[in-house]
DNA sequence: TTGAAAGCGCTACCAC
DNA sequence: GTGGTAGCGCTTTCAA
């Protein structure tokens, strides 16, 4: 209460020539005593009487200073450029921020809607980030290598794949549709429709999730139909009433949402699930389970973010090395009543 | 291509000196030239000289000896702790900063777990914000205070209610719960359910949407019964098994999700929706649309972000007016089948 | 039209 | 133990 400063709003900013003239001591002293300095030794009454000051003066240091001066930050960058907005990598980076926290890292969120993936990276390296951790979509050989002169002793992608010289944290999305597809082959099915959200947001993720369907569908001699489904009761009414000239005897639809959408529209044509059409989704949704039948679904899981702070840790201060690949994404399938 | 610079890792990061040296010009110039400085004429030849060579060695000006240099940033600082993670406030604040950059500002998201109250507001104030976004709950009196002495312009909380010192943006959730109950008193209700869940996340929205219902419901004679339920199936049938001996004719279920979960395990206990309970969630999910009956909602509204960058940008071109409250959030029910 | 130089706040080296 | 001070990269007066 009684410590509040005064001047609210007016004075100009503390520096710690302020905080050396109150404690009657030098500039360099203060900085010993503020940054606990173990190189020198500083007497306990001194060290008392600059804290008191500082706190007094309610001193604040000044970050772009001090990096100015180090040479270097320890500000880690990450882009948010195109994510998925999900509770699941919400929390994935929550923790890896706290785990970066923990290494005294400072880590700062940068979105970049608006900017080209040139000016993107050059607005980061004006920040001088000693990481850099983006999206593969939004960094170009170009922006890695900006990024790299700026100083960025690590730059880290994220995505479905790799990009060329950049270590890379890879959501392989292929593993979903895999995942889903294999559950329904093992339950007899053959003839399998992945549903294509028309949507702009899920259009990447869609792909691949596709993709891995395919590529085990065609290891088991089975056929993978792309499905464009609006996410509207419409578009699925629409899609249910041609269902059955399709022939198809099941389906992967995308996500959880897709799929209840589907599924009701299926039920409400009068089709049978699973016993005529099975139905798989996949985030593994609570409310799948309010559903009847319930829904099965793929359950996705992203690695312990602590090791990847360790990781970027690592990579700051053993730069140069090869790139490295690390698989973040795993899935599995959960049965339920719906396929 | 064959623009790509040479050394992708090693060699020290290029300074406006080597640019000035490259092209053969002095720091000045290339200051004046890459800032198309008006107040300086310089010859078209010149400056296309120091362009060049500033591609040439890929140079990126120093943002912290910029500001260090100016005495002030461009960067608002919008602190991410204890912040609703859906995509309503996901799509508010890309909007938002969208905005701000569009005004020449410099965004950046700094989550804070894991920093107190005190350290939180310390760490955003060592980068020299000129305004910063902070939820309230976030934000004490010394907080504000040491960031205001740092030199922030603009201190804005964000979140139900404001805060002493500061700007506000005020999302107050009471809007939703009096919306609700408002929908249910309409359709002939008096005696009124609110779950509440038991979840860590949802504590403070609840409370104050069960406290919007109550300010309602106490101006209409109408009873508020608050309905504590995890968010498990085994949660709400226990609920279910004794709804009867409750004697209520509605239930406000807190969001969407809760009531497609309470009203599930009510019909499975043979209870009528609507006739005998009527059911209103919040959010207005496109799932609760597949339900039968189809859920009644609240639906939720954030304002346009781009009037509050522009807000932002006054109150950092003018500060020291009296804090300043703008109203977010707008809430109207949506009746569908279940109420 | 261009260049020289001061100085923003900070830390670390070197004297005393 | 403590103080003086150079210099990080940049912009901006002031002089030429």
């Amino acid at each position: 209460m009684s410590q509040l400063p005064k001047q609210p709003t007016e004075g100009p900013v503390p520096t710690s020539a302020d905080v050396a003239r109150l404690a009657g001591v030098s500039r360099a002293t203060v900085s010993y005593v503020l940054n606990n300095n173990a190189a020198v030794r500083i007497s306990e009454p001194t060290r008392r009487r600059v804290r008191e000051a500082a706190t007094e003066l309610g001193y604040v240091p000044h970050a772009a200073a001090r990096s100015l001066r180090a040479g270097h930050t320890r500000m880690v960058l990450l882009a948010t450029v195109n994510f998925p907005a999900g509770p699941l990598h919400h929390r994935f980076f929550h923790q890896l921020e706290s785990g970066l926290r923990r290494l005294d890292y400072t880590v700062v969120q940068y979105g970049s809607t608006g900017l080209d993936a040139d000016d993107a990276p050059r607005a980061w390296a004006e920040l001088r980030p000693v990481a850099v951790i983006a999206p593969g979509t939004a960094l170009t050989p170009q922006g890695i290598s900006v990024l790299r002169r700026s100083g960025a002793k690590a730059v880290i992608t994220l995505g479905s794949r790799p990009v060329a010289g950049a270590h890379a944290l890879v959501m392989d999305q292929r593993e979903v549709g895999s995942c889903a597809i294999g559950h329904l082959l093992e339950r007899g099915r053959r003839r399998i429709g992945v549903v294509m959200p028309e949507e702009r947001g899920p259009g990447l993720l869609a792909e691949r999730r596709l993709a891995g369907a395919r590529q085990v569908a065609l290891s088991h001699g089975a056929r993978i139909e792309p499905l464009p489904l609006r996410y509207e009761e419409e578009s699925a009414a629409r899609l249910a009433a041609r269902w059955r000239t399709m022939g198809l005897d099941a389906v992967f639809a995308y996500n959880d949402e897709y799929a209840m959408l589907l599924m009701r529209a299926l039920q409400d044509a009068g089709i049978e699930v699973p016993r005529e059409t099975a139905v798989v989704g996949a985030d593994d949704l609570m409310l799948g389970r309010l559903l009847r039948p319930r829904l099965s679904s793929v359950r996705l899981e992203l690695a312990t973010p602590q090791p990847l702070a360790d990781l970027v840790d690592r990579l700051v201060q053993h730069p140069g090395g090869a790139p490295e690949h690390h698989d973040l994404l795993r899935a599995g399938a959960v049965h339920r009543e719906s396929s």
